[in-house]
RNA sequence: GGGCCCGUAGCUCAGCUUGGCGGAGCGUCCGGCUGAUAACCGGAAGGUCGUGGGUUCAAAUCCCACCGGGCCCA
């Protein structure tokens, strides 16, 4: 791996390390190699296998690399085993769009032994894309020994849990109210139902409630569901609003007094009186009699409290009537509710969406279509107020667009009252990152915790480990496979943990001796990945191994895992173990595209990461996603700004490349050579540059370890750019260029091969395919053969010194003034000033520029640096007054023409000093009367010699002297014959150092003077041997010959290669 | 409806913890450089720091309210 292409192209860098980590078994040693040193345990978020992975998914694997690289090269030996999350409804939806499968009869059709092969092939297939695109992008983990939630092994760990939580107490079933879909039949998670919000028109109903204790009195209720007014149980309303009672021509209405007004108009009431003003707590109690009791007869025997009024927190003034109807079995608020009053939960509506037989007349039709019934029977029993219409967003199934249904069913449930508290002081214990996250976002979450729904309806999931007796109910939570070989009475063939097989085991009851089956549930996919923090490992195998890694170090996913994993992950920790399972915790946001949309596939907007890796470059990609914004800030993803990233990193190449070049030409041995042992023929660059790199050192680090990832990416980009090639690239070039092998020279490689080794590791860890690259090309035998294998660079305190680094800032900024003075002249910068004089405006600014005046005069090509007191004018300058006519006008009047005139006469210092030291000065007119003058009424300019040219800075005023003697303009003039030569030579395709013979014609004999005295000069930044002619070069004699025109002089140069002798 | 995050130049983002003359990169325009050259240097234009109050000698920064965007929850 040998000379550097002339510019960086990721896709050449990507092929070559890649190759080279493979044939070295790189990844394998790297994962290895600090075996029996310190641990740093990470666990992986399993991703779900159910897609490709796309840039959003990349952000947190670079996220998770970037860590780990970095620890493992401080010497921990990083636990990084990968996992994949393979169970759960999206991969069960695939599957039935494979199959055609489109209701659970079809499944019955295929056969469930089918479907849950084709459910393992597709996680087969997605686990191959994830690895090989993870590994692309350089996230080196433990993939041959990966965890997989599919697994039995894994799965027992599962059952391990619940069975645990059986014993504590902690697993329970009861009802629940979960939005259904009728068509699909099956119930949705909340995650599903967020999707599928849509804006539709829905009845808009006004209700009348007989009340029983009086009589023509009605509770006025809204509803947008009809059919839920079947499984009414109660009436809530909020205790502490103001409620009345009217007097219409329907009777005597109640209704919240905010909203009379709104249902008065919309049900086109005249003549309301009120009766009475009474709070909502008064209302409570009241009996009503149910709309339907004579068509749905089970509610004769609901009796108090159902059929009542009771009061909720959650009853609404914006909109409705203020009294809110209450069906425990259709509506999850409605359910609680009922819960703490003791109310039925009647749920006549069947999961296909048809009403059951429960409700007489209307059984078996469809609850939407039997809405227009339900309406003309309250119309006719005189109990609709209003029929309207109302444009709401209704949740919709996001798979088939039918509106949801809410129903009341059995479910399982992890209850969570007794790990509440535990779990609120285990995450005090966490270190998040941002602080926020935890202190504020999961707290709150944490502490509206209810008891978590780990049923589900499927098929492709770990089954739920409970037998319940078919004859006394009794229940029996299996604990194990083996404990399922040994005592089941009836298996399948051959045992298998998964659907449909182990519905066939059967148990006998220990109680009664009947037969105890299955319940028919698969268990939420987040209780997978939520048990990995010991099912990944096998703890039930290998405790030991359990108790160095638990809890984890670090953990890092996306922010929406408050609610996912981060909560399961804590939450079954808590239940098995009592405590946390990691320390700290990286949260990440999200990719949107470049408007800032959420990338989704129904918009075509998902950028996948195998094309991007071949679109952008992977390091390219890796430090994009960590620098454009934090990455716990959602970030706009345009791939026009990946060119940025590029061309910062081609920088850095250039720097590389330039170095390289050099170290080859003179055969640099940074062995023998090192920066310590050349540091006394350092400049001040030299240890600017070093001092530098190690405060680069200091913050990444303590960025990495704060897990400010972002802070450590762009220092790493902007030390590169601003600093590594802009400054000190610029400073030693000419040093580089020098003929001899001067100590001073072999400082600035040492300098510069220091810098670049240090940086390479940091490098290696955000961009670790450039860096391999890079350092292939530069590193010595003896060295490691992987940067991947280095250690982390420590700072080395006695090389930092800040006040160098300061003043450095403060010169910079005078070399950019000087540069600005020059340019206001035309003056190049090749043409050398016999010197610069610097007014400093800061003690501060002032001993830096003396410190490094000497560097200032080189970075400046001034003869001499000249240095004032603080403040202190150019003596050749003279301070002029300029009257400011908008402040001198009003003062002066009619006066004006007169006191400028005697402005001009005065003698500007003199007017100055009294106007600082009097804050006025006394001017006299031609007509014997006098103005004062006010500092506000004047300027003071400064006025140069028009030989200097000036330029105010942050920390100094520059002047820069023009006035050139002979010798000056000898010089410039040399300067302009060597980058014409250069020019030629570069044309001629020369090697960098070869010598070439050079014939000069100069037209003008003082210029031809002037040069023969710089011949040696010329020669040695040539690298040519030079021939002054008296009359120009000829195509016949050299190679090539170029003509130029240099102001009145004319200049010939003929290039001609050497003759070969020998080999030299 | 509640919680959290964000709002600063055309674009992307620093600055806010700890109040002191509003910054950088990109883009645009002008000029320059040329053995690192797809690099680099000098300059210019570009801002009601989301809005409105308050605290303060002084607010992008602290406090309150509101507006807009996002995420999470109801």
């Amino acid at each position: 791996m040998y000379a550097l292409p002339p510019i960086y192209e990721p896709s050449k860098v990507e092929e070559e390390v890649a190759r080279f980590w493979r044939e070295h078994d790189i990844p394998r040693k790297f994962v290895e190699h600090n075996k029996g040193g310190p641990i740093f345990s990470f666990l992986e978020g399993p991703p779900t296998v159910n897609g490709y992975m796309h840039v959003g998914h990349v952000r947190g694997r670079v996220c998770k690399d970037v860590v780990l690289r970095f620890k493992t090269m401080q010497g921990f030996h990083v636990w990084r085993r990968a996992g994949w999350d393979c169970q759960g409804l999206p991969t069960e939806l695939e599957v039935e769009k494979l199959l055609g499968i489109r209701s659970k009869k079809d499944v019955e059709v295929v056969g469930m032994e089918r479907f849950v092969e084709e459910a393992n092939k597709l996680v087969d297939h997605y686990i191959h894309h994830w690895r090989s695109d993870s590994e692309r992008l350089g996230l080196w983990l433990d993939y041959d020994l990966a965890y997989e939630t599919r697994n039995e092994r894994y799965m027992e760990h599962v059952w391990y849990l619940l069975k645990k939580a059986h014993d504590d107490g902690d697993l329970v079933a009861s009802y629940k109210v979960v939005p259904f879909c009728p068509r699909c039949e099956t119930p949705l998670s909340s995650h599903e139902v967020s999707q599928g919000y849509e804006e539709v028109e829905d009845y808009s109903l006004y209700v009348l409630f007989p009340i029983v204790e009086r009589t023509e009195t009605y509770a006025v209720i809204w509803t947008t569901t009809p059919w839920t007014l079947l499984a009414n149980e109660a009436i809530a309303v909020s205790g502490e609003e103001s409620y009345v009672e009217v007097r219409t021509s329907r009777g005597n209405l109640i209704v919240a007094e905010k909203l009379l007004e709104q249902v008065r108009a919309n049900a086109g009431l005249e003549l309301v009186e009120i009766v009475k003003r009474l709070p909502g707590s008064e209302l409570e109690g009241l009996r009503y009699r149910h709309p339907f009791m004579e068509e749905v007869r089970v509610h004769e025997q609901h009796s108090h409290p159902a059929h009542a009024i009771v009061s909720a927190d959650f009853v609404s003034m914006e909109e409705g009537t203020g009294l809110v109807h209450i069906a425990p079995g259709h509506g999850p608020e409605d359910f609680e509710l009922g819960k703490r009053y003791g109310l039925p939960v009647f749920c006549p509506i069947a999961t296909n969406g048809l009403f059951t037989e429960e409700v007489g007349r209307f059984s078996g039709k469809d609850h939407r279509e039997a809405a227009n019934e339900i309406i003309d029977l309250l119309s006719s029993k005189g109990l609709l107020l209003h029929r309207g219409v109302v444009v709401h967003n209704y949740p919709h199934c996001w798979r088939c667009g039918t509106p949801l249904v809410y129903l009341a069913s059995r479910q399982w449930f992890l209850r969570v009252d007794r790990i509440k508290r535990l779990m609120l002081e285990e995450n005090g214990r966490i270190k998040w990152v941002p602080a926020w996250a935890g202190s504020a976002r999961f707290r709150e979450w944490l502490e509206n915790a209810e008891d978590w729904c780990i049923s589900r309806t499927k098929i492709w999931g770990t089954p739920l480990n409970v037998w319940t007796c078919e004859s006394c109910g009794s229940r029996r939570v299996v604990g194990s496979r083996a404990e399922t070989e040994r005592e089941a009475i009836e298996l399948p063939k051959e045992l298998r943990l998964h659907r449909p097989w182990i519905d066939v085991v059967v148990f006998r009851c220990g109680k009664c001796g009947g037969m105890m089956k299955r319940e028919p549930f698969v268990l939420d996919t987040w209780l997978d990945s939520g048990v990995a923090h010991f099912a990944s490992i096998d703890y039930l195998s290998s405790p030991h191994l359990f108790n160095r890694l638990f809890p984890y170090d670090f953990i890092t996913e996306a922010i929406d895992q408050t609610r996912g994993w981060f909560y399961t992950l804590l939450f079954t920790s808590a239940l098995l173990f009592g405590r946390s399972p990691f320390k700290s915790v990286l949260t990440q946001s999200h990719v949107l595209d470049k408007e800032g949309k959420k990338m989704s596939k129904s918009k075509g907007n998902v950028i996948w990461a195998n094309e991007s890796f071949e679109r952008f470059g992977v390091d390219n990609l890796r430090l994009y996603l960590l620098t454009k914004s934090q990455v716990w800030e959602s970030m706009n993803f345009d791939p026009e700004e990946i060119k940025q990233v590029q061309s910062n990193l081609n920088v850095f190449w250039n720097v590389v490349s330039f170095a390289k070049t050099y170290f080859d030409l003179d055969r640099y041995d940074p062995e023998r050579e090192g920066y310590d042992a050349y540091l006394r023929y350092a400049e001040p660059e030299d240890r600017w540059i070093v001092s530098r790199v190690n405060s680069l050192i200091r913050s990444v680090t303590a960025s990495v370890e704060r897990y400010e990832l972002t802070d450590a990416a762009r220092a790493l980009l902007r030390f590169a750019t601003d600093e590594l090639s802009r400054r000190y690239v610029r400073a030693v070039r000419r040093r580089f260029w020098e003929e001899s092998r001067s100590p001073k020279k072999i400082a600035s490689y040492a300098a510069m091969y220091y810098v670049i080794m240090r940086y390479l590791v940091m490098l290696s860890t955000f961009a670790p395919y450039v860096a391999e690259f890079l350092y292939q090309r530069i590193r010595t035998k003896s060295m490691p053969e992987s940067v991947c294998l280095l250690k982390w660079p420590k700072v080395e305190e006695e090389k930092v010194d800040q006040e160098l680094e300061d003043a450095m800032e403060v010169v910079d900024d005078v070399i950019a003034s000087s540069l600005n003075a020059r340019q206001k002249a035309g003056y190049k910068l090749r043409w050398p000033v016999s010197r610069i004089v610097i007014s400093p405006n800061s003690p501060r600014a002032r001993d830096a520029i003396l410190r490094l005046s000497d560097y200032l005069a080189r970075m400046t090509n001034a003869m001499k640096v000249e240095v004032l007191n603080v403040s202190e004018s150019l003596e050749e300058s003279r301070r002029e007054l300029e009257p400011v006519l908008s402040e001198l006008g009003p003062a002066a009047g009619r006066r004006l023409n007169d006191v400028i005139a005697a402005l001009r006469a005065s003698r500007p210092q003199e007017v100055i000093d009294s106007l600082n030291s009097n804050g006025e000065y006394v001017l006299s007119l031609p007509d014997s009367t006098v103005f004062v003058l006010k500092a506000e009424h004047v300027q003071v300019v400064e006025r140069l010699p028009d030989w200097f040219k000036s330029s105010e800075g942050r920390f100094a005023t520059v002047y820069v002297d023009l006035k050139a003697d002979e010798t000056l303009k000898s010089m410039a003039f040399a300067n302009e014959v060597i980058r014409r030569v250069q020019v030629m030579r570069k044309e001629m395709n020369l090697e960098l150092t070869e010598v070439v013979d050079c014939g000069v014609y100069v037209s003008e004999h003082l210029k031809l003077d002037g040069l023969r005295a710089l011949v040696e000069h010329v020669e040695e930044e040539t690298r040519t041997r030079l021939d002054l002619m008296s009359s120009p070069p000829t195509g016949e004699e050299f190679e090539r010959v170029g003509e130029w025109q240099i102001d009145d002089v004319k200049l010939v140069v003929g290039l001609m290669r050497r003759k070969k002798v020998g080999s030299s």
